[in-house]
DNA sequence: GCGAATTAGTCACCAATCGCGAACAATGTC
DNA sequence: GACATTGTTCGCGATTGGTGACTAATTCGC
C-alpha cells in the first residue's frame, strides 16, 4: 500500500479493517518500515481513481480479497500530522468475516481494540470514529452478518451482537426479534460443535417486510 | 465564499444549510455569477485551517452567524466535476433554526427539497446524502430541536418530526414518548396563536435517564 | 448402556410500551 | 352563550419485550 512516490499527496485513504477476534473487535495494523514497533492503519495515496476505488485497492492489497462490506467514515484533518504528510485523510471501514484468510505474521497483525498500540493522532481518530460508527449503524446495516461467514449458527450471531453492543442478550428475546425481522433463513445443514445438541445453520437472507408502523424512538436520544 | 484564487484547490468544503420552510425542508443555494440561473451549494476552498473551521467560515459568510448545529457528511469525488475543479469535496450539513435571519433576496435563496434546481452532480450527491443522513440520525441527535427556536410549542415540535419523518404522528403518543425521554422542560410562558387554547412553550433540556434497557431493534434492519 | 453435563431451541407469563379514540381545557368567533 | 378551534390528558386494547423454565439432542464419564 504505502508506496510514497509524490511526496505530499493532497489526500490519503486510510482503511480500518475490523473483524471479531476472541470475543472482541480487532483491527488490522501494518508495521511501518521506519520504527521497529511503530504501527499504522493501511493507507493509500490518492491516484485520481475515485475514493471507493482507492479504498478497495488498499483493502485488496492487504487481504488479497475484498472486505465483506465497506463504507466511508469521513474526512479527517485533526490538526496533527499523518504518516503520509497529507493535508486530509479519508477514512473507510471494512468488515472481514471471521475465517477469511488474512496476512497475519508478515508486517500485519490483528490487534484487539483494547490493546491497540500508539497510532498517529489522526489515525487514532479515524479508528475511534470507525468503531463508534459501526456500533451506531448496527440497526441500519447488516453489520453483524458481515462479520460472520455466510452460514452461521444463531448462537454465533447472538455472540456477535453481544460483542458489538457490549452487553448480554437474552436468547429467547433475540431469536424472537430475529424471526420477526425476517433477516435469516435456515439451511438444512447442522453443525455439531463438541458437546451438546447440534445447531442449525442459517444464512443472511433479508425479506421484504410490511411497512412496520412503529413510532419514533425518542428514548434513543440523549443516550 | 467562493473566491477562486489558486485555480485548482486540493479539496473544497461544501455546505448544505437546511431549515424548515413551509412544511418542507429547504436548502440554501447560491446563484453563481457565471450562468444566469445556475445555482450551487455554498463552498470554500481549503486554507489549511481545519475542516470544521472551513465549514464554519463558509456558513458564517453566508448567514452572518453560526448554524445551530453542524456535522460532517463525508468526502465526495463522484467522478463528475465540481464547480471549483477540486479533486474531492468534503460535505457539511448545518441546521438553521426557523426565524434566523438569512440572506434571502441577494444571491441566495431557500429552495424546498422538492424543487431544487439542477446542481453539479457532486453537489447533488452531497445534498442527497445530507438529507438522508439527517433523517437517519434523528434518533441519535437532537436534529428536530435544532431546526426550531429555543422555545417552541409541542405542536410545532411534532410538526417538525412529521416533516423529517415524512409521516403523521399521533399527538398523544408523541407527547407520551417525549415526556418519557426527558428531552424538554416546560417554561412558564404561553403563546396564543389565533383561535384556540394557548400553547405552553417548552425548551430543549435533556436530562439524564435511567439506562433504559430495551433490546435491539432488529426490525429497523432491511427497511 | 445409562445418567449427568452441555448446548440448542421453544414456550408461556407478565410488565412495559404503543396506537388510538375520546374526553377535558382554554381560548376566539359569531 | 353556543360553537369552532386548538392544546392537553386519560384510558383501553393490542403488541412488544424481558425473563425463567421447559424440551430436545448430543457428548462424556462410568
Amino acid at each position: 500500500m504505502p508506496d510514497r512516490r509524490p511526496k505530499k499527496a493532497s489526500h490519503t485513504i486510510d482503511v480500518v479493517l475490523l473483524t471479531a477476534v476472541r470475543a472482541q473487535l480487532g483491527v488490522l495494523l501494518w508495521r511501518t518500515p521506519e520504527g521497529r514497533e511503530k504501527w499504522s492503519l493501511p493507507w493509500e495515496t490518492a491516484r485520481g481513481e475515485g475514493l471507493e476505488a482507492s479504498a478497495a485497492r488498499a483493502a485488496r492489497a492487504v487481504l488479497g480479497s475484498d472486505p465483506a462490506w465497506m463504507e466511508q467514515i469521513g474526512a479527517f484533518d485533526d490538526s496533527k500530522r499523518h504518516p503520509g504528510e497529507a493535508e486530509i485523510s479519508v477514512g473507510y471501514v471494512g468488515l472481514i468475516s471471521v475465517g477469511t484468510p488474512s496476512p497475519v505474521g508478515g508486517n500485519y497483525a490483528w490487534f484487539p481494540l483494547s490493546d491497540v498500540p500508539q497510532l498517529a493522532p489522526r489515525q487514532r481518530a479515524i479508528l475511534d470514529t470507525a468503531v463508534s460508527m459501526i456500533r451506531l449503524r448496527m440497526d441500519q446495516s447488516p453489520v453483524a452478518f458481515k462479520l460472520l461467514p455466510q452460514m452461521f449458527t444463531l448462537t454465533e450471531l447472538q455472540h456477535m451482537y453481544e460483542l458489538l453492543l457490549g452487553k448480554r442478550l437474552h436468547k429467547a428475546s433475540f431469536r424472537r426479534a430475529l424471526t420477526g425481522a425476517w433477516l435469516v433463513e435456515p439451511t438444512d445443514e447442522w453443525r455439531s460443535e463438541g458437546r451438546g445438541r447440534p445447531a442449525q445453520l442459517y444464512r443472511y437472507a433479508p425479506r421484504k417486510r410490511r411497512p412496520a408502523q412503529r413510532g419514533i424512538r425518542l428514548d434513543l436520544l440523549s443516550s
